[in-house]
DNA sequence: GTGAAAGCGCTAACAC
DNA sequence: GTGTTAGCGCTTTCAC
């Protein structure tokens, strides 16, 4: 068995509540008892029993790092920015469980008891019911990266649409007018708001776009693909193409590389979230910055401090997004 | 306050040991009972309190998965492959916790109580210390992705060396008499395990390469492209180039595109890992691929089966590495 | 088949 | 400044 406070209060000649006390810095005790029991318990190499004083303190220290889904739509370097940004504020305080919302069969065992707060990564609506359980349950919230309206609660994200509309009036102003769009996954917000960041660009210029500029895909580097070879074969083939992330526009890339044509010579490409990656391509893609490790860390300091302070203002706040200008749009 | 097995005992009139067996589903209650109690549970939408099972059980239903560090070195796809595997495997049964071991102060929080059971995702002898911390603490421990010879645990790695063996020797076959490598970061096990395979296969064929072309790098695109950058700028330049990731390699055909020269025409590149982008980069990249996500679930399993029979093989087992042809290297 | 009682390790009133 | 006592919610002997 493991040492407990009732050892250290046998060997230090105390009663077991001193030793909580001094243990815990209480200015009750006398600082040369307190010396003395820090002492011994370090000798002994003592740890508390977490789930003793989870049990009377009601807490579990336990944070959770929720995702909509730890599958398809979810890119490895976004789950990455965003364990990094939490965990670099959490330090030792905080036990961080990563897990997939999609993974749980019943929220069941969510709730204050097993999570002192929870941040939420949002890709898509799909998680709303978790969000609104959550919230009925009073955990300490907060969302990161979609707007949240059904309910109140802390809300941080990156604003999509205007990085879309600055990259497609970019595109405009490099003298482009057939401009397509691959659209990222069917529910998810960041699509739509993307797509009328577009939307919104490509009206405020009077320029209009056949139906066929709008190609559906889901985020993965496939979907770029395929949907470039759909483009690639239009009659009236657009000069420029804004593909929703990164990962597609990559797939995007290697399609026009595929049928012999070339980026950006033959047809500019841009794209969205600017990856660790997209710097290295060839070329270098031209995309916006989202920041999702500023985000987490922002959201994670949050929840904090919110969880010690037990007051905040639930309300959205949007991140700035960046136009990254690199070499995969051609100016014509 | 949320609702106690005494809540339902009282509602149900009977003693709250009784609800505890039943819905632990002691084959003592009588069936009838039980599903009574269950149903009034349900009803009362009763979750156990983890903390107080976890304080007389002495489990904490927490598995941690540990890096050597969640900073320079780890890449997200590294990252997401192995959240990705050993989610997979633990579903809800337990709370997965992810950290990096850089990010103790001290070591003191991971014991017994706090962790039923550590996957280490270990890159760099660097963590030795805190394997052997955990082994002496006799947490069930599994270390995946790098051999530990000190202490006997658990050990699932991909046979790194033989995949570097076989892709350099895939350089030879193709032509190549000129080839350099571009090294993963010091001290990484996987390092020397990749430059390993690569001498071996140089000599098995009787080839010797200056001690220029030895260039070393961190696994970072960054450090890709500035190795690349100084191979290219050798008097007897190499024909080809074994990036010790993909990361890396992708680094260095930028570094090889910005001179006006291409790949791989003017120079063949290969990488190691096979990163979801790799097919996509132009060229597809010629790599290997190490099974991360099929080597976490299967750690996960060997973890979980060891926590619930508490015995098992504590050995070493290799994981077969792939070689990867794709467009990246040409035949001379 | 069910209940009474003890105890897991800790914190916190309440005494003194 | 320190000790006594109770109790957090649960599981588990031991009775009956």
């Amino acid at each position: 068995m493991s040492v407990t406070i009732k050892d250290i209060a046998k060997l230090a000649g105390v009663s077991h509540t001193t030793v909580s006390r001094a243990l815990n810095d209480s200015p009750l005790i006398n600082p040369e008892t307190k010396e003395r029991i820090k002492a011994i318990a370090g000798s002994m190499n003592y740890t508390p029993n977490y789930s003793a004083r989870s049990l009377v303190l009601d807490r579990s220290y336990n944070l959770g790092l929720f995702f909509t889904t730890l599958h398809t739509g979810t890119s490895a370097g976004f789950l990455y920015e965003a364990i990094k940004g939490v965990n670099d504020v959490i330090k030792d305080d905080y036990n961080l469980i990563v897990r997939g919302i999609d993974d749980y069969k019943s929220f069941h065992k969510v709730n204050r008891k097993n999570f002192d707060g929870i941040i939420v990564m949002s890709q898509s609506e799909s998680d709303q019911s978790f969000i609104e359980y959550a919230s009925d349950k009073e955990i300490p919230l907060v969302v990161l990266n979609r707007p949240v309206e059904s309910v109140q609660v802390m809300n941080f994200v990156p604003d999509d649409q205007s990085g879309a509309y600055r990259l497609t009036e970019y595109l405009v102003q490099q003298g482009h007018r057939h401009i397509a769009i691959i659209e990222g996954k069917q529910g998810f917000k960041s699509t739509q708001a993307r797509r009328d960041g577009y939307r919104e660009a490509l009206r405020k210029h009077g320029i209009t776009v056949p139906e066929a500029y709008y190609v559906s895909g889901n985020y993965d580097l496939e979907s770029g693909h395929a949907a470039m070879s759909k483009l690639l074969e239009l009659p009236d083939r657009p000069t420029a193409v804004f593909c929703c992330n990164d990962d597609m526009a990559l797939g995007a890339v290697k399609a026009v590389t595929e049928v012999g044509l070339s980026v950006p010579e033959d047809i500019s490409v841009a794209g969205f979230d600017d990856h660790l990656f997209s710097a290295f391509m060839s070329p270098a893609l031209t995309t916006v910055r989202r920041p999702i490790e500023e985000l987490s860390r922002a959201g994670a300091e949050k929840l904090l401090n919110f969880i010690e302070t037990k007051h905040s203002e639930k309300s959205l706040v949007l991140f700035h997004t960046e136009l990254v200008i690199r070499d995969s749009v051609k100016s014509i």
